[in-house]
DNA sequence: CGTTTCGTTTACGTTCGCGTCAAGCATTGA
DNA sequence: TCAATGCTTGACGCGAACGTAAACGAAACG
């Protein structure tokens, strides 16, 4: 046999690994792959993952962050799969992902309305701030 | 009295009008309310919504679209509040707000890549497409 | 006058996204 | 060999954000 030594398979990590690296608890990665958003390999009993599951996780958590639901995300995990998908099945994904695209754009244009307004906020609030320092000060 | 036909009580809403103006259920509203997110006035039984109550609303959705909680949203409306705060109240939900607009510029950077990603993927998708149509038609 | 039409409260039900045991196998180190 | 450690699979629990049904009050309309 060319391995030796452990068979350093190469590239995956245990959940543990998984959980340190990431900040989610081993229960978050069961959940995950119980809803199909991961697919951890099993050896034995335990599970491995790869950089796919990596990669993946990584787009979740950041899904996550955007408001989405973990069931919109598996479907736009489909997109960043190189998965084997036909002529209908890869259209209506790709119309899909157009979809999401569109949503992502009306939301950073949101955002930035929402910044921009956050922004002047504060600037009034630091006025009320400061005028209220200098009436303690007068006092 | 100076107001006559039925007191035109000006700019204030039932709770079916800002349901068909925010395309949202009344429990809902209902539910803001308890929450302390909305105050509208009773009159008698009704509630009748006022054009704050409106601004508030509309903060809320949107909050809910970046996805911040409830609480969170309620938090940061009591900046957009012309409220009668004290000194280290005032301080205390500034500071807040300042974590929060930190929060959203994160986001917006991380949706910038996001948006980034997706259209490159979606390119990629556009060549999967194309080629399977040629292959279609070689047949 | 009765009966729809709104609105209300109370209260239990539901879905999502995990947290938290309990009980069991499996490797690992003393 | 034996206990500790790590990972596993159920299974139940929980807070958030509402849905939904029951039972009632008030106003509006023919």
């Amino acid at each position: 046999m060319t391995r030796n030594r452990k068979m350093t398979e190469d590239n995956v990590m245990t959940i543990r690994e998984m959980c340190d690296t990431f900040e989610v608890t081993p229960r978050t990665l069961r959940f995950y792959e119980a809803k199909e958003l991961l697919f951890p390999i099993r050896q034995g009993t335990k599970r491995l993952f790869t950089r796919r599951d990596r990669a993946r996780l990584k787009l979740i958590l950041r899904g996550k962050r955007f408001g989405f639901s973990l069931e919109e995300i598996r479907q736009l995990l489909d997109l960043y799969n190189p998965s084997d998908e036909q002529g209908t099945q890869l259209a209506k994904t790709y119309e899909l992902a157009c979809q999401r695209l569109a949503d992502m754009e009306r939301q950073r244009e949101e955002l930035d309305e929402a910044i921009e307004e956050l922004r002047n906020r504060l600037a009034w609030g630091e006025e009320q701030l400061s005028a209220l320092k200098s009436k303690e000060a007068a006092e």
